[in-house]
Parts: C-alpha cells; structure tokens; sequence
DNA sequence: GATAACAACCTGTCATACAGGTTTCAAGGG
DNA sequence: CCCTTGAAACCTGTATGACAGGTTGTTATC
C-alpha cells in the first residue's frame, strides 16, 4: 500500500526502524540540543508517509532509550544524557545471566579506579564537599543498610561527576541498579560492626585522598575499597 | 506552573511504562534466558486489561533497547545481550555536544588498558590468532583507510571479547560507533605513509604481547596507542 | 508414513475516534 | 495600557476495529 520512493534500497526490517532513524537524523541534521523541540507526530506522519501508529511506536521507542522526552499535550523533545537505558540492558543482562555480577564489579573497579583519580585532580571544592558528606552520612546511618546503601550509591556517582566526564558518570550510575540488588548482602557478610565501620572509613580516606588532591592515592584507596567489597561478595557466594 | 521536581521522578503516569515494567518483570519471575518466548500481545492485553496500542508500544520499546526480539508472526523472545541501545545513547550524547569525542577516548583509554591486559591473562589461542589477524590486516590494506578503520574496531573488539567480560565487550562495542566517526580524521592526521605505518605496528605489539600473555607489557603498548590517538585527534582540532 | 493444503494464531500497519493536556491569541475588564 | 480570562487550535494518550502477511501445528490426502 504504502510506497514512497524509498531512498537508497534498505528493504527496511520494519517501517518503525526507518522512522526511528528519520528522528535521530533529524536531530543531527538539525543540530538540535538537549531541551529543543521535535516535529509533531502528525508531521512526521505527513513527511514519512506512515500511519502515526508507526511514528508513534518510534517516538515511543527513543522515550523508552531516553533519547526523547515526552509529556502529553507538549511536542516531544530532545533528552538531556541519560542512564535509562543503559541500566536497562545491564539489569537485563544480570537478570537472563548473560552477566555476573562479579564481572560488573570488575568494570566499575576498573572505572572508577580512573573516576577517583580524575576527581581529585579536578574536583571543586563543592564536589569535594559533596563526596565528603556522603561518607559522612553513612557512618552516621551505619545501623540502617538501607540509607548507608543509598549514601554509598551516592558516594560514587558523585565522584564519577567530579571526575568532569558526563561518560564516566553515565556508566557509574547505570550500574546502581546492579548495586542496589547486591548490596546489602555484602554488608551482612561484614558480620561486625567493626568490621562494617572498617568499610566506612575506607570511603572516607577516598573522601580525604580527594580532598587533598591525591589521585594516586585516591585510586589506591578505592582499589581497596573493591577489592575487599569481591572479596564479600565472594565469600557470600555470588558469582 | 513549572515544577521542577520532575526530573527523575519514578511516578510514570503512562500505561506504556507500566507495561513495560510488567513485561521485564515478567522475564525476571519466569526467570527467562536469552531466546525464550514471551506472552503474545494479545495475552498481554487481556493480563493488563489495556489496549493493543499500549502493549504494543511497550513491546517495541524493549525492541528498540535490544532486550527483546521481534519479527513478524513469531512471538516475541528474550533477546541475547546486545550493544544497540548503549550505542545510540553514547551517540545521542555526541551528536548532542553533551560529551565530546575526547571523553569519549578518555573513556576507551581506561576501559582497554584493562581489556588488553585481561585479554593478555585470559586469551584463548584462537582469540590470540583472531586478534593478531585483524593487526595482520590492517597491515595489508594500508592504502585504504576505510578498511583499515573497520580491523581496527575488529581489533579492539576481539580484544574485548578475549576478556572473557561480556560487560567490557559491551562497552567497547558501543564505543565503536563514534569511533566510525572520527577514526579517519586521525588518520589523515598521520600525514607521511610512515606514520601509518608506525600506528599499525603499534598494533601488531599489542596484538603480540597478548599472545605472549605479558599483561603488563600489552597495557603498556595500548597506553602509547591511545595517547597517539588522543594527539591526533587533538592536532586535527577534534575537541 | 510422508507430504501438502489448511486453519489458527501472531505480528505489522492503517484508519478513526475521542479524552485530556498545552499553547496561543484575542476579547473584555481593570 | 496592561492584565486577566476563556475559547480555539494543536498535541499527545489510549481504545477499537480491520486487514495483510508470516509462522506453526494439524489434518487430509496420496
């Protein structure tokens, strides 16, 4: 039924594909910004010569990616960066076992071992501050895992954001969610409370380390940091 | 009017999000592996008591992440882990000016200095061969920068892949995009054939040293790899 | 028992309809 | 003149029905 010279021969695995493409091309052709506005579902309807059933199914998608925002009543518009979908194919990843959870850790040792030592050559005082205090909140929550756990996440991403690369940042948090699932029961393996508080001052020296402008040491703190929280994980039997 | 307490808010007010929640809740309780089918929509619609329209929305969102396959006449099934859905966020990031092909590379830097020196540990001998025959190609169709961009992704790919972390391949793998980019920029960059020459073999020690399984030495060539291409990129006035 | 036609089911796309949110702009009141 | 107000125009969210075409299992035929 529908046949508008379709240019440059693709059979198209699906008119929805094509649309979605026809968006982000947009986006880049136009050189819109995060925050800019983005044609109608009824326009584009008119340009790709689809029903807006299609068009809608590809605004939909790139809503789900987070690319697009979109809110009733208001045309759709470009995203500001961020995790959603990332998360999403990391949580899918753990959930089928495609992935370990020991092997995320690997990559967030390994990211953040960087993110550390970039945040205390470049933090602010006010990140500096930030990272600080979210240590600080954890020792002083110690008893509720909960709230230590959320400090924690905290903690980290702060110091991605510290580290001035929006990509380093946008890894970090993609994995919370990872986080979140397997936290707490690293923090029972802790069985002391010593012990547990051991753990909270290993964030503060990375606090300090920050603080002071020392990556080096910085980076070796974190080390520690992860490689005692595998080292839990491990002995608390997860892969 | 405005309320800015909307960024991040969890509240979706969709029917869309909710199906889409539905269904990865699905696949988490069902406890479902990469390939396994899903409820049709038409089930889906009765269990949610919503329309077509929105079940089918939520399907093709997940479709659109890559974390579900779909094709015409078949149920829909889990999908195997998959780079789509990282790759168009980091190019939504780019193509945005929220990051910037620097960070980008900053970003590599770090997550292959510990792919290659991984990959040097854990390599199997057809992995070794894999990632050498990329080097060897590069080699021999230097004239023709295309092609040697496109073994130059192989090359770092396999290099992921020998890993053993599917999560570093991921990333490396959504990476692969902006580097389709920019790689020959850098490349011109390297005016004299020398040069160019010198870039590959620069390869060719990495691809070595992996086979040699000296973890320390391969990170080392991957760091001179990276500061080169970082300068290159920078010479020729990529930010 | 093998094979081919068929029926049931499923997704892909289209058209239409209507509810409810948002923006715009002009008329009316201060 | 400015401000308020309200309606119209536009937009997205969801529902319904229809049909084409792909996939799969079943049945009838050879």
């Amino acid at each position: 039924m529908q046949d508008p010279t379709e240019t440059g021969g693709e059979p198209s695995p699906g008119l929805v594909s094509t649309a979605i493409q026809a968006i982000t091309q947009h986006i880049r052709s136009e050189g819109l910004a995060a925050g800019d506005p983005l044609p109608s579902e009824a326009a584009m309807t008119r340009q790709l010569n689809v029903s807006r059933t299609v068009v809608r199914e590809a605004f939909r998608s790139l809503s789900a990616m987070r690319l697009i925002d979109m809110s009733a009543g208001r045309r759709a518009t470009v995203a500001k960066l961020d995790t959603g979908a990332m998360s999403m194919v990391i949580e899918h990843g753990i959930t089928t076992q495609q992935i370990s959870v020991h092997q995320v850790y690997d990559v967030r040792r390994t990211i953040e071992m960087r993110t550390v030592a970039l945040a205390a050559l470049r933090r602010t005082e006010a990140e500096a501050a930030a990272i600080a205090q979210s240590a600080r909140l954890m020792r002083e929550n110690f008893q509720n895992p909960e709230i230590v756990m959320e400090h924690d996440i905290a903690f980290h991403e702060a110091i991605a954001a510290a580290s001035h690369n929006p990509v380093f940042s946008l890894i970090v948090t993609a994995f919370s969610g990872v986080t979140r699932r397997t936290w707490v029961i690293g923090w029972r393996t802790r069985s002391s409370s010593e012990d547990q508080l051991k753990m909270i001052k290993g964030h503060e020296d990375i606090a300090e380390a920050i603080l002071k402008g020392d990556p080096r040491l910085a980076a070796e703190h974190m080390a520690q940091h992860f490689d005692k929280s595998v080292k839990a994980l491990l002995d608390a039997g997860i892969a």
